[in-house]
DNA sequence: GGAACCGCTGTTGTATGCAAATTTGCATGG
DNA sequence: CCATGCAAATTTGCATACAACAGCGGTTCC
């Protein structure tokens, strides 16, 4: 996406704004000026309004002309919906290897998602969920559809939110392993159908739990800034 | 200065660049300046530069740090691709509508694009190109995934510098009005997986026309330019 | 008591200044 | 003739200054 952390200010306030989005320590709904992020970041607001501008770009955050910045709501219907779109992403990602299937590469994915090695050294909440998500992007890669890529990682960028809330627990690592796995063995099978219909099923399962997931977790954010508010502004 | 037309400058810039870009007057591979921009709309960089952003980020155009911003290059090869990704997301729009169609919308759509009408005061391109896009965008809303939609408007932002090019004649204009009202007849009789069929090679068409049409246009452009180079680059 | 009006404060929108960085052209040496 | 290094010229990146506008509270009038 945006490269290496480069060294330039706007770009290290946009990382850490995007950041502080992602965990949720800016909290959504909550407002931010370019005056106080400039004052917190030791820059001029220059670079704080354009990384802003980005993110808003991005649909991070809604710029209220002359007002101020309110970070985007997270909202679970919103979020189930972006879940459908990575279903049509990855499908006809999946759909346009069509006859020219990468068997090396497709074989690859799935000796590394083998149920075998499941939980080998992934038992890292934040490993497993990248490699999980990388998964994903690997596969739509194979499409040979770079654009497509670039959409899915935008989508990504707005669920990884959510993605990451979760602990993914020992049973649901497994089932990850098997259902990687079988989409590339139904793959390499030629059985294109056959593997959207697994794929499909599997981004569900997915949303689901992010559905659930996110409830539990914005309602935490809620009671420990209650508490923080409570306790002084400082 | 920024007295009677627009109300913010940025806003104005941004949509005089993306109209220069989609007109090809911005001639793609192109090198523009913040400083040679902001003198010939008479502001300062600081919009310019903001607009470029947007842009940017937009992916119409690619800003080299330090050094300017080249209008993105329309690669056939890419447009293929943003096809392809409307593909995807327009199936998996009416796939989603599923169960729950929405028949009263569908079947207004299906009667606004009935062949009988084929012509009726759409011989203009501009409007025919229009109606055919928002045909599209319709469809694709009666999803009732507002993100999806979001994400095929983007898609067309970029598609239709193309999609603009071409001079529908006659008979493409009938064969659209067949194809969209079949459509919404397939899905009205519950048949979406046909319904599918038909909207992937109907895009499909869309695009080996577009690839056509670009590189005719392309070429026609490059020449207007050379004409105009070699008479003085004033 | 309630509603409209007015000025104040905070915040953004735009302009401008300055310095760093990158490219380009030229001079110099092999 | 080509490679290399240096300096000038563009051009952006960031900071700062100022103006305009939105929202808010107090005041006044009904």
């Amino acid at each position: 996406m945006t490269r290496p952390p480069r060294k330039w200010t706007t770009d290290r306030i946009y990382q850490e704004l995007r950041q502080g989005i992602m965990n949720l320590e800016l909290y959504p709904g909550s407002r931010v000026t370019e005056t106080e992020l400039a004052r917190r970041f030791e820059v001029s607001r220059t670079p704080v309004r354009e990384a802003l501008q980005r993110l808003s770009v991005e649909g991070y955050l809604i710029i209220r002309p002359k007002h101020g910045c309110y970070i985007r709501q997270l909202d679970v219907f919103e979020l189930a919906e972006y879940y459908d779109v990575r279903v049509g992403l990855e499908l006809e990602g999946i759909t346009l290897m069509g006859q020219k299937i990468p068997f090396r590469e497709v074989a690859q994915l799935a000796e590394e998602w083998n149920p075998g090695r499941a939980g080998f050294g992934m038992e890292g909440t934040e490993r497993f969920k990248d490699a999980e998500e990388d998964f994903h992007i690997r596969l739509a890669s194979l499409s040979g559809n770079p654009v497509l890529v670039q959409y899915l990682r935008d989508v990504n960028n707005h669920i990884r939110i959510v993605r990451r809330l979760g602990l993914p627990d020992r049973e649901s690592v497994a089932k990850t392993y098997e259902e990687h796995h079988e989409i590339c063995q139904r793959i390499l099978a030629n059985d294109v159908e056959g593997a959207t219909v697994m794929l499909r099923a599997h981004i569900h399962e997915s949303q689901a739990k992010s559905r659930e997931v996110t409830l539990a977790q914005l309602e935490m954010r809620r009671r420990e800034r209650a508490i923080e508010s409570a306790s002084g502004h400082g």
